[in-house]
DNA sequence: CCGTATCCACCTGGATACTG
DNA sequence: CAGTATCCAGGTGGATACGG
């Protein structure tokens, strides 16, 4: 994994139709990836190990926690620090950028949970009516 | 595409550790899936017709946009009107949540814009940094 | 005009095993 | 402990063609 693998929408010929959409689809795809947000959480409230994100997230793979880490880290909102101690012990931290992305991320947190109930309902009642069709 | 698709994480064990991030998964599920969140910018200043969307994004195929458009009507975020003429027009608007959801999108839209640069500057490092030690 | 259907290349992400 | 490597199933999304 290295440059521009997160091929994005361009919104190619038309230029600046709604002004830097381009930047905007980069971020989506990291805040997209369904690991990376989880990851902001859990480091909201400070510095942890890797195996101590993983022990929070329970259910992201070794693999996916490291290539989520690694693409974090490579945006600048996350820095890596390494304690060559036995055994060896690797902090996570968000950066200044970090924290500010996990602001908007939080509130769409926040909304999600809050409008939880309503989409799940929505749901229902568009897989009721599609089924009622049959 | 039925019900729950969108196979998200649960974190499953862990019984709240920090307050229903399933609904958040969800959600993120939605705003992640590379064309949403476009749509759902597009439509913020009123309603639009398919190929009206379809022209806007530009990039995006007939069949994504179809698929995106009936997953945000799904989750009650989009409503979706036929016209019976001839040729036959639809028409997609956001819903208040659909507009709800917009806010936090937005800000998140905002943010990207604003950080674009020093996202790119990092990653322009990080990978430089890892070519010097080929 | 607004879709649906089909086919297929690619990518994502899990499981597993192995190193420093 | 903190990774890397490999393999592989399944999902995502583009292209194309066709239907109402």
């Amino acid at each position: 994994m290295k440059p521009e693998n997160t091929r994005v929408p361009v919104l190619p010929p038309s230029p600046a139709q709604h002004e830097g959409c381009r930047g905007v689809a980069s971020v989506l795809a990291r805040v997209g990836d369904k690991w990376s947000v989880f990851v902001i959480m859990m480091l909201f409230d400070g510095p942890k190990r890797f195996n101590e994100i993983k022990r929070l997230i329970d259910g992201i793979s070794q693999r996916m926690l490291t290539l989520t880490l690694r693409g974090l880290e490579r945006d600048g909102l996350v820095t890596r620090t390494v304690f060559p101690t036995i055994p060896p012990r690797v902090d996570y931290e968000l950066t200044d950028l970090g924290r500010g992305l996990s602001q908007p991320v939080m509130a769409l947190g926040e909304w999600a949970k809050n409008h939880q109930i309503e989409i799940e309902t929505a749901r229902a009642r568009f897989d009721g009516r599609r089924e009622a069709a049959e």
